[in-house]
DNA sequence: GTCTATACCGTGATAGAC
DNA sequence: GTCTATCACGGTATAGAC
């Protein structure tokens, strides 16, 4: 039937999708070939290019694919904290729970496909040459609204000291949502580097009084 | 003569360890190939495999090499700001400062070699591949110095939060080593990634408040 | 949309001359 | 130590059948 063509076209792609994801994640741009990803995926060398066009295109997508989701919930949260709160706007801890809450404490590292994902957006980040790209085209404009947010809860403080911040805060994230096991190694076995609820409730209170200790009022 | 001789040689190799750290920061482990790295030093294709056996001996070549330098002043900024505290050992912000101050305080971005260097840094660590093995080779031993200093320093903390705390300082140091220009688009260029003094001046703050805020007395 | 087949090029590694 | 030459393989991409 044309109902079951069209679920399998879908299938089709979002099974290159999902093979591109988790290896992209462990191998980075350039150590995935296409190939690989045909035969993860079960299908055709030629169908990949045939859907994202080329290599590059088809890492987009997969970029692409869940920031739209995990935005939308941080942005969702955001707007929820800032509703819930007076005209002074929300607490600076809340808008820092607001930001890693979607990521990190609802399990989703309990999905392989997010877990892919964030392993990828790790690496992303700390990429000289997809850094400063990817992760402002993909991130940066639900970034700007908590900025927004954070200014208000920090009055006075020097816009400078706000955005180094934030890049703490985003760094301490991104190797959290990496999981390279070096915390095991470091802490004898004491700390699991991929217990993301346990870097969730430690992140919160950590990243709080960086920013308040950081974005005091500025003098004069 | 001898001497022109034995000097050419350390330089060739020298040569292929310099273009090689390049190459490896902006393109990872595997975006790079040994032609890439022979053509660059203006070295035959034969002799990186020769000096180092394979493509990966080169890369930990590459990694050992400034991590040896590195540590060793990281460790001399811990041991004199211990020697210089009393008994009670020193301040947390003494041993927080004595962990990035050689690494962001003393200009070393402004030569091409240790940026480079600091950028494949940054790679490494937020790879889930690399990270948990690369890192704990060549800069735990180091770390563990610092996780006993910091330990001292809190008494009566949870084990599991110093670790934790020591993860989110080290996602925010090496995000910053990347130097990945994220923060200039973000900030529309009221702050400049490549500022490391800057960074250094506020993660000192930023990660000590952290520290003291999450690594409290346990309880009981 | 899917697959077969293939063009064409770059890869890591090494054997062996000098 | 250095270089030439070469091997066997895997890379991206696409033309064209179905």
């Amino acid at each position: 039937m044309a109902k079951t063509a069209v679920k399998n076209k879908v299938r089709r792609k979002d099974r290159i999708l999902d093979t591109a994801e988790a290896l992209f994640a462990r191998m980075g741009f350039v150590g995935v070939s296409m190939r690989m990803v045909a035969e993860g995926a079960q299908v055709d060398l030629a169908l990949a290019s045939y859907h994202f066009g080329n290599k590059r295109g088809l890492f987009d997508a997969v970029l692409a694919r869940r920031s739209d989701i995990i935005n939308e919930k941080r942005l969702e949260a955001l707007r929820d904290c800032i509703s819930s709160a007076g005209a002074a706007g929300p607490e600076l801890e809340a808008i820092v729970d607001a930001f890693i809450q979607p990521l990190l404490g609802v399990g989703l590292e309990k999905d392989a496909g997010w877990r892919h994902y964030m392993e990828l957006i790790a690496l992303v980040n700390s990429s000289h040459e997809l850094g400063g790209q990817a992760m402002t085209q993909f991130f940066d404009p639900l970034v700007n609204e908590f900025i927004q947010a954070l200014k208000k809860a920090l009055p006075g403080a020097a816009e400078e000291d706000i955005y180094w911040s934030h890049h703490f805060f985003s760094g301490a994230l991104t190797l959290t949502l990496a999981q390279t096991g070096r915390l095991d190694n470091l802490s004898s076995g004491k700390v699991k580097s991929n217990d993301l609820e346990a870097a969730y409730r430690r992140m919160v209170p950590f990243v709080t009084a960086g920013f308040k200790a950081l974005c005091k009022p500025e003098k004069g």
